[in-house]
DNA sequence: TTGAAAGCGCTAACAC
DNA sequence: GTGTTAGCGCTTTCAA
């Protein structure tokens, strides 16, 4: 049996104003009026229903979550941080995924229009800065990791010094010929992941080789691809910091067929600290996001422009750190 | 700016139940009115709102799915062929992951009373078998996997049927004292599993131990602690049956250090064929269960459910196949 | 503190 | 084929 307001109002003997206004928690009632009401709604099950609400007073209770796509193992903490974050404040998560596709992102901005979600939380985006920034400015938006402008509000880590200190952190190894294998160079965050590995070169007073620095796309393949080609390279590099741990994974398993031994020959450097970083032979030394308070604080802000609150924009920035494993010298703990 | 449809009736001239018409595609319209409205509804950019549309129309044009966890690997995929199809009917989905909590489980299942979807695609669940029958009568619904019940719309495989042919694949490659490692062992499909391979090893007339049978938990370290218990038995099995990818590659560390050469002296078999079980070294023989295929079928009869369409209950199998890799013998097969 | 009533934006029944 | 209008279930004025 489904209940409406009226139902509740006939049962109680009250005015469905009074009924809406025990629920909503809001001024108006008397206090035992309020307890006598919530127990019978509570007896009976009855939950308000979603629409009727929304449609009265413009909210949804949805966060519309941007996802480039779902299998991508980075997203998991990402999403579950968000999950937990929204659930506790009442609002549900609407999945944006759009599979890497231009073209499915901007039917989910479009489907924004219908009121479907009182906010997007954009995790990752295909199209321009420049068309987030113009998404923004229609409806309320928090940004992770990776677009630039001042305009938005972004939740993200610094990564040049984390590219920085992760360069220094192999040569305090002992590796002295080190390579990179970048994302994606169209995003900012691989422009300042190969920054900071220049940078930390140059104060080191190594030696830059622009033959050691490979462009790849994130995936498996591209870092097994190239860490190939690297390492035919004479003399070939003695480590490879790589811009994420499935380049670094497949970099190692690259490594591991020529012959190199890891990590004494040759050492291998991460990015992220997904699971599967410490799952593959060898666990790999990586630099460890935190995905999952990187949700939460995104949620957090979020819902805090929603509901009024002074939420000032620009950079939000996390902390990161290393965590040395099996595929660096030196460094042989597992964990 | 904002439209409603009164202002697109102003605009055209015609009054606001000719536009609804046109937009929904109904009879009623001149198929010149409605290419004329809807091209000025284009230009304009509107869309109509959706919880006014739901609050008429007692449609949400939204489906729950809820998933226990997810950032487990295996159900990635299943998210993906549900979005995809969901999508494309025009319905959004509501993100219900529920972090292995029995009682977020059920806060979500209270929401529906307040009519957040249209229906729930249980991808997995926390509850009773009776509990899940019991809210499948109160909404539309359609279960993958595992439940059981003849009174459910079930997506599945034939999990007794693969688990045999696992165990007899084994056998073919040469192993002939066969380990098992199930998960939960509440759960039907751990059984199923576990009694295609009794069955299998007494069709082969080989020796059945009871020390060989190891119960886990479908996480990585309960496969790779029982495998070493396995693996001190004298003598010791020579390849074991993992009821899921994670505990076989969890197997496979242990076995390389206790210094079993894989797949020479030690065969493993995974199940689930998550993207993982490539990526690892060895990679594992596995039983590839079509998870995109069973996201998408599922949500097609959840829609069809909903669309009024006639759906009969009962198991709607999918055809699993056994992929060979590196972790058995005579299967040096990269893939 | 309480109740009556307007109206959110839409769909669908009914009238023409 | 087209327009008028009554509500869907709720929140929020306004009046008492």
């Amino acid at each position: 049996m489904k209940y409406t307001i009226k139902d509740i109002a006939k049962m109680t003997g009250y005015s469905v104003a009074t009924i809406s206004r025990a629920l909503s928690g809001k001024e108006g009632v008397s206090e035992e009026k309020r307890k006598e009401i919530l127990k019978i709604i509570d007896q009976l099950g009855y939950i308000p229903n979603q629409s009727a609400r929304r449609l009265r007073s413009k909210e949804t209770k949805n966060i519309l979550v941007m996802i480039p796509d779902i299998e991508n193992y980075f997203y998991n903490k990402l999403i579950k941080g968000i999950e937990t974050e929204v659930r506790e404040k009442g609002y549900n998560i609407i999945l944006g995924d759009f599979s890497d596709s231009q073209e499915i992102e901007e039917e989910y901005y479009r489907m924004m229009k219908g009121q479907i979600a009182d906010g997007i939380l954009i995790v990752g985006s295909m199209s321009q800065p420049q068309r987030i920034v113009e998404v923004s400015r229609q409806f309320p938006m928090v940004v992770i990791s990776d677009y630039f402008s001042d305009e938005l509000v972004t939740v993200c880590i610094d990564n040049f010094k984390a590219a920085y200190d992760a360069t220094m952190f192999l040569y305090k190894c002992g590796y002295r010929r080190i390579a990179k294998i970048t994302g994606k160079i169209g995003a900012v965050l691989s422009r300042d992941r190969l920054k900071g590995y220049r940078i930390a070169l140059e104060n080191l007073g190594l030696e830059f080789d622009e033959r050691y620095i490979k462009y790849g796309d994130f995936k498996y393949e591209s870092g097994y691809r190239l860490a190939k080609e690297l390492l035919k390279i004479s003399p070939p590099p003695d480590a490879i910091f790589c811009s994420n741990d499935e380049m670094a994974i497949g970099a190692c398993d690259a490594a591991k067929e020529l012959g190199f031994s890891i990590p004494e020959e040759f050492g291998i450097m991460g990015f992220d600290d997904i699971e599967l970083s410490s799952m593959v032979t060898p666990k790999i030394t990586t630099v460890h996001q935190p995905r999952y308070e990187m949700g939460k604080l995104s949620a957090q802000l979020l819902i805090n422009i929603l509901t009024g609150e002074e939420v000032s924009k620009g950079k939000y920035i996390l902390d990161t750190s290393i965590i040395p494993r099996e595929s660096t010298k030196n460094a042989n703990i597992t964990k």
